[in-house]
DNA sequence: CCTAAACAATAGTATTACTATCAAAATTAT
DNA sequence: ATAATTTTGATAGTAATACTATTGTTTAGG
């Protein structure tokens, strides 16, 4: 069986949306390759326009500058990444549960498709990592978050945040403990590929650590 | 009583020593202040040159480009956070109370001195928030590592560590609570003043709330 | 088949991140 | 005080980046 998955993403982070057309599509497959390859700093509409054979002018049609295309990109992921959650802990009734199974997906690795035209999950969790914070570590941070342009990344913090309610509705810091685990798993899966001094994971039981860390923090937590 | 703090800096981050002459000291004053009003992307070195009323030649005597300028900033603030630390928690007994010494200073802000020949604290704490994962998550972060460039702030998640340890020897994720504890301090300030739908702190009562937000997560984990 | 949209090819601009040179000024050594 | 050395200032220049603009060609939809 095989389906296509499309999220509804914010229009004002492109000029022409990339998903009407098979050059769009081409451009954020290989946006998402080349910035895993070269890092964010180094990938410029140049390097990307030559990668799909095409010029910069037509990458400029579709996205006003390589930032926007970043939080598209980051934006798909964390679509993704919610519906991932919601057709996981679908059906499961313990608040517990739940939490589990978002923490899991959260420290393992995302299912990686077959199919070619998807794009690299392995890439874009690399790219998740690497690069989410600069999106929002901008001087012009006001003026994006306005346009709503964060929208997903917090509903997912909603979404964990309602799920801690469920399971304690007395617990006080339901969405900075949500928004925390995301970010300490991600922080976690970095420092354990480029700074290990900071963690108590390593690579010999890697999976099992951090979900295990981040259970403790969340359980002991709101219990 | 007037007494000048420094801290020895690893060499490799410059060319020639800031402490070692006026200019280099008004390089780093000013690149404080300009990378608190600009943001680092907006940083440059002729911008500096203008403010200091040099050139970009002598800039680039002392800083080989801006992330080594950048990442000696944050290696001096790391040491001095560190200095503040082990001053502040002198003659402290109790493990407890040493981690909630340490805690206040993650969230309070940080001793402003009236010697204008100092950096701006203010300023200084608004870069560590906005600016200091900019210099990890990066291509060649493996290079820069192997030179010894994050040893401050490992130091710091050690001697957090340690006092972790001290209060429950049995723990098993003191260095990686530690850095989780820097770091959501740190993103939950930032989130607090940009993205305030990622936490549960707010302005009224932000110094009580992240304080014990983090003082749960803490003592809970670790009793 | 026609029309409008999309694209390729090319050119051009302001800014950035440097490097190089060389003379003037300031320090330091004798 | 003078000479030697180091440190700056002034200026120039280069390759790359982040765009904008123009124009002719291709492609897709009605």
């Amino acid at each position: 069986m095989e389906f296509h998955i499309s999220f509804q993403i914010n229009d004002k982070l492109f000029n022409k949306d990339p998903e009407s057309s098979v050059k769009g599509r081409e451009i954020i497959k290989s946006s998402i390759d080349l910035i895993y390859e070269l890092g964010f700093e180094n990938f410029t509409f140049k390097k990307l326009a030559k990668e799909i054979k095409t010029t910069e002018a037509t990458v400029y049609r579709y996205f006003e500058n390589k930032h926007k295309l970043l939080l598209y990109i980051l934006n798909w992921y964390w679509c993704y990444f919610e519906y991932l959650v919601m057709f996981n802990i679908k059906n499961v009734n313990s608040s517990k549960e739940k939490l589990e199974i978002i923490l899991r997906l959260l420290t393992d690795e995302l299912p990686e498709s077959n199919n070619t035209f998807e794009y690299n999950k392995q890439f874009l969790t690399n790219i998740i990592l690497s690069e989410s914070s600069k999106v929002y570590l901008i001087k012009n941070i006001s003026e994006i978050n306005q346009e709503n342009l964060f929208k997903p990344y917090k509903d997912l913090c909603l979404t964990i945040s309602s799920i801690i309610l469920e399971f304690n509705p007395n617990y006080k810091y339901s969405k900075s403990l949500s928004s925390t685990l995301i970010e300490t798993a991600h922080n976690h899966e970095y420092f354990l590929n480029n700074l290990p001094r900071l963690t108590d994971v390593n690579h010999t039981n890697k999976e099992n650590l951090t979900y295990h860390f981040l259970h403790q923090l969340l359980f002991k937590s709101i219990s």
